[in-house]
DNA sequence: TTTAACCTTGACCATATGGTCAGGAAGCGA
DNA sequence: TCGCTTCCTGACCATATGGTCAAGGTTAAA
């Protein structure tokens, strides 16, 4: 028995099996989709009998529920930035960066998400039909709003979007293409910096708010 | 060529069910992934028995094989209007239709090189370090050219490629999300006209080169 | 110590799925 | 018509998988 294991049995177990499988589950969805995703592979993953995964969420369904809603919890977060900016410039940076960020260090979410949406959103139609809808028209308005105030070229405001979310995702449902395409080599620290100062200068400049 | 082979060009009946099922399989591949694909419903989408399937294609691998092989030779034509462009307009803009128009009409296609390259492209990895590497490194090659002649921004030519990609498949791969956004409707001729004007317009701008 | 709630897990089950095969039908040149 | 190849398919099989369950272990409050 570990240390780790021997603490948590005083607390809260629940909640770090949870996270634990959790955790795994996102890797393995994300790795393998969710119909070649196995619970006992996720189990493993968890180092956890199978069984005990059942425990906890009662079906493969509802444990692949939970990682995707967790992804679109993180996603959210990410558009703060987007609020309380005098402009463009300043709200799509900061949108830019939090989101490549994210697809840095939640490469698996990102991708459970896209695997998502690719196969009809069968799970979170419904937080598309009404979150995400909301969240997008508010945006989409935020952004006319500069248009109609001189601060950026007149873009279509959809397609804005569109394009923030394909170039700042790309970098992680694609990683392993980009990867392959670097000398199989994980993009590096200075790479990251790059990448994000490339697409921030391109867009910025490509709706004319530098 | 193969004896086999050789023959059966003479009957139209392999040509023809080959394609059939290879375009079920793409529909169904790109609907519920590798693993929650199944031989039963590629059959039934085609029309013929599962055992049928069987006949001309020894296994589900290689059939899925065969099926992004497919995909991979269309996004490989796309790139020809890459080639023998005076410049960065005219050659990345048709690029940019030529990829939109790919994520219009091959959607399932699309789909499916996504998830391929999300699962760290088990099958097509080959390609990735051949064929794709040597056309990404000749195209980066051509861009900084155009670079260094004034007709462009400096941009890092693979990020800048990277986000070509992104854009353009985000389309198809993202599509339904697109059309939940689009109050549940698909995308008009006018709104097709509209994105690939826009994401033309950005990128472009983006880049220096308008 | 007792007790009740919570946690763990090996063994088991029903079902779905990829794949096989034998036997027969259809096409076609001679 | 004959003979050969190609094509078709229902029935079948071995295996993998999601999910169940009952028995037992652990914890902590009373």
């Amino acid at each position: 028995m570990t240390e780790v294991e021997r603490i948590s049995k005083r607390g809260a177990i629940r909640q770090e099996n949870e996270a634990r499988i959790l955790a795994a589950a996102e890797k393995v969805f994300a790795e393998a989709g969710f119909g070649g995703a196995t619970m006992q592979l996720i189990a493993d993953m968890a180092g956890l009998p199978k069984a005990n995964l059942h425990y906890y969420f009662a079906t493969k369904e509802e444990l692949y529920r939970k990682v995707v809603q967790q992804i679109f919890e993180i996603w959210l977060h990410a558009a703060d930035s987007f609020d309380n900016a005098p402009g463009p410039v300043e709200a799509i940076g900061a949108y830019i960066d939090a989101k490549m960020e994210i697809s840095r260090r939640h490469p698996f979410g990102s991708k459970v998400w896209a695997s998502e949406v690719m196969h009809g959103a069968p799970v979170i139609q419904d937080y598309l039909e009404t979150t995400l809808r909301d969240w997008t028209a508010g945006r989409a308005r935020l952004i006319q709003k500069w248009i109609d105030e001189g601060k950026m070229a007149p873009i279509d405001p959809n397609h804005l979007l569109y394009m923030l979310w394909a170039t700042t995702q790309h970098y992680a449902d694609f990683g392993h293409q980009i990867e392959t395409l670097n000398g199989g080599m994980p993009l590096s620290d200075q790479q990251w910096k790059a990448a994000k100062a490339s697409v921030k200068t391109i867009i910025l400049r490509g709706i004319g708010a530098l």
